[in-house]
DNA sequence: GTGTTGACTATCG
DNA sequence: ACGATAGCCAACA
């Protein structure tokens, strides 16, 4: 229903993911969800997934600091994406607890940035 | 327009 | 800690 109107909506929560998702500071991470909260789409914690898999390859968002609420990367290991995020992440002063992430340590708290 | 799938999360056993 | 289940929203067939 509603084509164009939807469609706007649609890209509007697009935006607002990538802008979320483009202030998350460099050496700290983030969950779906809370981006997804963040940008206004609370609970679309899936909406966030579909939008950084449809992101271009050339894209500077640092969509590899967005991880599952496991403290895992969404992809699975043998994906070749799995192994760029976790480089990048690595470069980024994340620590890796084998396959895992320390959210409590690198999760990013909104506020805590100027 | 209906049904299935998915870079998810919270809850339960 | 881990697997299964239910809930949410958008894209795809």
């Amino acid at each position: 229903m509603k084509t164009e109107e939807n469609q706007t909506q649609v890209e509007r929560n697009k935006s607002a993911i990538y802008q979320v998702v483009r202030s998350i500071p460099k050496g700290t991470v983030s969950t779906y969800g809370q981006v997804a909260e963040l940008a206004g789409l609370a609970r679309a914690a899936r909406l966030v997934g579909h939008v950084l898999r449809a992101l271009p390859e050339g894209t500077q968002l640092p969509w590899h600091r967005v991880i599952n609420a496991q403290g895992k990367l969404s992809l699975p290991e043998n994906s070749p994406g799995y192994a760029e995020q976790r480089k990048r992440l690595q470069e980024e002063d994340i620590c890796f607890v084998g396959n895992r992430i320390r959210l409590k340590q690198f999760a990013w708290k909104p506020g805590s940035q100027p």
